[in-house]
DNA sequence: CGAAAATTTGACATGACTCAACTGGAGTGG
DNA sequence: CCACTCCAGTTGAGTCATGTCAAATTTTCG
């Protein structure tokens, strides 16, 4: 079952007890996602936080010429959503769209603030959870504005060699801030 | 007294109990910093977690040049510290200067795991304070790789524009991630 | 007041984008 | 299995965004 991953993921970070992984069987919900499906789109409210089993999915923006801008990936074991549309109920900017076929678990917010209320180590959880990511990405932004665009490529091959493998160059531009054109310069460089 | 501010601002995101507020005044140490004095620099551990009452901060990174890269700014009613060094207690690779005279309110690593332990609403608050800005390095990320350099400047003057009175250019196009003298040009061209 | 820092400006160099054309797979349907 | 399309990737030429360095000027703060 995949409930049983997120059970796993959670020990990582504190015990569980017997209610806990109760009320966490209860409150997601599996799903498959194929590729090229959307689990959120612009303009709708964030119903769910999801929870990523298998495949990967791209989080990103679109300006106003419609180019797409990368905001991360996801991939097994991390978890996907937009926190302010989730938890203030308004209509998202972005889009979370499948790049594989994916396996997913799934809770809404009412279901998550309860488990809040009532099992205090999902608070410290997401807490833990939430400074991890924000460290992420302090990380990255002092690389995007402290390095040249070579430099981001080389430091992403490095940090996520499997994102590197498994994802098409346009996705990587995108989410280094470049166009593909200059991606592909920067790889003829590196090469030599 | 300034843990009052500190009460305060904790009531905002939830209501406190009389225990709460004696444990967080027993928790917390006030200290003057003068204007250009550290309380973090590089390869020191990050002994605390910083609430500042009043005053400016900046958090950067120094880079193989000597070039400072600033990372983020912090003004009254908003928190400061290197999350990985005073959680993981590693060295750091980050500095925390004053900008201006201020006052801050400091916790030990020991004390806040304290808090976390005794009284779970801490855990919440700060899951809380930490989604917020994590929403807030998202936006930012997301404008540094999807707009030019005077966009982001402008927005940075609508969305701070307190930060932009008080603080010199040059620290605003670190902020940015541009040299001071393009930053010049930007506000000569945004003049016209 | 005087030193140090911030800002501006000019000339030039380089990083990165745009647009258009071409190449080479990876499906898809016959 | 072939012909076809479609998309990712590459390449070239030209342009625009931004950086570098040095010098002059203004502002800030001790």
């Amino acid at each position: 079952m995949s409930i049983d991953y997120l059970i796993a993921y959670f020990k990582q970070f504190f015990p569980l007890n017997e209610a806990d992984i109760t009320a966490l069987s209860t409150s997601f919900t599996a799903r498959n996602i194929k590729r090229r499906q959307f689990i959120l789109q612009q303009d709708d409210v964030c119903k769910y936080y999801s929870f990523v089993i298998s495949g990967c999915f791209k989080t990103y923006g679109v300006d106003l010429k419609g180019a797409e801008h990368n905001l991360q990936f996801t991939i097994a074991n991390d978890w996907v959503t937009d926190l302010t549309s989730f938890y203030d109920e308004k209509p998202s900017k972005l889009y979370i769209e499948a790049i594989e076929p994916s396996v997913i678990l799934q809770i809404k917010k009412a279901d998550l603030l309860h488990l809040f209320i009532h099992y205090p180590t999902f608070d410290r959880n997401f807490r833990i959870i939430t400074e991890r990511k924000y460290i992420a990405l302090q990380e990255r932004i002092l690389s995007n504005i402290s390095t040249t665009a070579q430099d981001r490529y080389l430091g992403f091959l490095s940090q996520y060699p499997e994102l590197a493998r498994r994802l098409p160059n346009t996705q990587i531009a995108s989410y280094l801030g470049i166009t593909p054109e200059f991606l592909s310069r920067i790889r003829k460089q590196i090469i030599k």
